[in-house]
DNA sequence: ATATAATTCCAAAGCGCTTTGACACCTCAC
DNA sequence: GTGAGGTGTCAAAGCGCTTTGGAATTATAT
């Protein structure tokens, strides 16, 4: 069933038929129905390479997959995914991607573009001064990235959050309670978001004449086991820190359990404060003692970045060029004043 | 630069140079020369979109990603796209993934194929009894599975490997030296390889009437961290297993962390033979004692899989149907008999 | 009543490629 | 010299949609 017979079936052309379709006002609304109506019974779906040829939109945004463990690995990413994807399904988009070899993202990147198979890209994972960044400028292709790139100056279209003011603003929180001693559980060094937290906790640090000690960073992929690790590490130290930061709800996880196996007491002997992606499975609000968390959806900025890149598209684009996104500073049980005994200890 | 002005360029008809392009007989060998050369100073590429609705192909392969953890979040699924990517780009085909929820596969699969973006489906991380399977022979598009589905009728198109010759044949060789307590490090136990794989190994033990107890069989997703985990707590059995059969090599790096930590000689006190998948860092030959595995290369099924899929579609198909590759048994060290100490404890 | 504007629809012209059916032209055999 | 059989090329017809530029119909203003 193509348009040309569904037309006929109507007795209308193929004209019409297709207004109907595309919700252009010059059809009337009797008509339009009788139109969605025969398009139900006989199951009509337009002819995707028949509209991209006319079109010129193949109605499709393009990403490389670096086929490395790091980057596609985690969870957070396939939370983010999800958001994409269910924007994408609503308007009919999709995804065509380049299983690229991580030295060679840029090529792969080169070569989507230019395959004709995509009308825009999208980058992710982004890391300092990242060469993807002049590549993309200069391929005339519409793009957006996840994130910034830190050294690079910002003139390409991006969404990201504030990280940075969320790890000034949840350092400030925990020395305000007074905290001396922090520790950073953060994700792989050369990411761009876990620079901008890093910079975050040292710039509040400073404001108070501290420092982020070496060894209280521990820069890793974001799983549990490595956050338990770190956090076993940090807790034999001389002067083991009664702060913790941590970039992701999935790290606290195994922070938390090296804590407990510490026999210390979350919120009583060591504060916590995660950065929740609100990843379905892990709830802050649900652990044994809730956690403060610094919030921003990955899931929700999946969805935006859909959007954006979609109605970039359809060239109806009333979005703004760069988002930055606040987070939520949301306290519960896990941060609590620094106890008695260490309250001298360390610091200036 | 379409066909059109390329083709008055050159003062040819349109029929000669895309006859050129594409390489029919009926061109003479200097006109096709001219041609190829005058699209290398043009840069000259064939319109995508035109192409697919002349030819009704559209040069792309879907394969829908559940957005959950276990399942696109090991290197072992990255080494296989590896390998379809890399033969997919010698062809100028392209991946279109679906984000899916886990839940909704089925339908992730069906929308992917009634998209008409697709010219064939793949599937991977097949399950017992996979509800994906009839869905996908209902649909009168070209699939291709990678891995089968333990008690569904074999009769789609795969390609596996023999993941229970694998695990007879290296319980058999341990057999041969003397052991009889045996410990399995698995995949998630709903996935059809790891089913097989401890068919594989429970038929050789029931051969000399020995059994896998409970306790000595581990399903876990394949990280280095469950492998150590796993292991310690098969050390710490009261008859330990002198014999590990492992479904990777990433465990199989977690396994021996375990090993040497309850200061166990590999290849002495304790053998151990990994599945491996030639994942590139993590050659068998490398490790400190050099592993006796059963081997069959991820990347090569991927690329494999691509050449019968674009095949396919392309209909110039003379593969087969269904393949199953045998796997290779490399003896190294990490085998050896068992020690006498354990001769003659446990077993029948 | 007639002129003007909106409303609703249509025929036909692309979009850029592949493929069919024909037509020259050039052997080669008889 | 003629007919058969190749060879190399072309004009034109799709593929199934969108969109332009009218045209017919109806509503509104004069």
């Amino acid at each position: 069933m193509n348009l040309k017979q569904l037309s006929e079936l109507l007795g209308l052309s193929q004209t019409t038929v297709s207004r109907a379709l595309n919700g252009y006002p010059e059809v009337n609304e009797a008509t339009r129905e009788r139109v969605l109506q025969a398009v139900k019974e006989t199951g009509y779906r337009p002819n995707k390479a028949a509209q991209r040829l006319a079109t010129g939109k193949a109605g499709s945004i393009g990403l490389v997959m670096p086929t490395a463990p790091d980057h596609y690995s985690d969870v957070h990413f396939g939370e983010f995914l999800t958001g994409l994807g269910e924007e994408a399904v609503r308007h009919d988009f999709h995804f065509v991607i380049m299983p690229a070899d991580p030295n060679d993202e840029v090529g792969a990147l080169r070569r989507l573009a230019i395959s004709g198979n995509v009308d825009a890209l999208f980058v992710a994972y982004m890391r300092g001064h990242d060469p993807r960044l002049p590549m993309l400028k200069s391929l005339s292709m519409p793009f957006l990235v996840h994130g910034r790139s830190f050294g690079s100056e910002p003139d390409y279209p991006y969404l990201d959050i504030d990280n940075e003011g969320a790890f000034y603003d949840a350092a400030r929180l925990l020395l305000q309670l007074g905290h001396t001693r922090f520790a950073l559980l953060n994700g792989p060094a050369h990411l761009d978001f876990a620079i901008r937290r890093k910079n975050g906790l040292v710039a509040a640090l400073a404001e108070r004449g501290l420092d982020l000690p070496e060894d209280c960073a521990s820069h890793t992929t974001m799983t549990d086991e490595h956050g338990q690790f770190a956090t076993e590490r940090f807790l034999q130290l001389p002067d083991r820190p009664t702060a913790i930061l941590c970039s992701s709800t999935v790290l606290a996880l195994g922070a938390i359990r090296a804590v407990n196996q510490a026999g210390l007491k979350l919120g009583e002997d060591i504060s916590l404060i995660a950065h929740d992606d609100v990843l379905p499975h892990l709830r802050p609000e649900n652990f044994s003692v809730p956690l403060t968390t610094t919030r921003s959806s990955l899931r929700a900025a999946g969805i935006r970045i859909a959007q954006r890149l979609i109605a970039t598209v359809k060239q109806d684009a009333p979005y703004p060029e760069q988002e930055l996104w606040k987070t939520e500073l949301i306290v519960r049980a896990s941060t609590g004043p620094v106890p008695r005994q260490d309250q001298n200890l360390g610091g200036v």
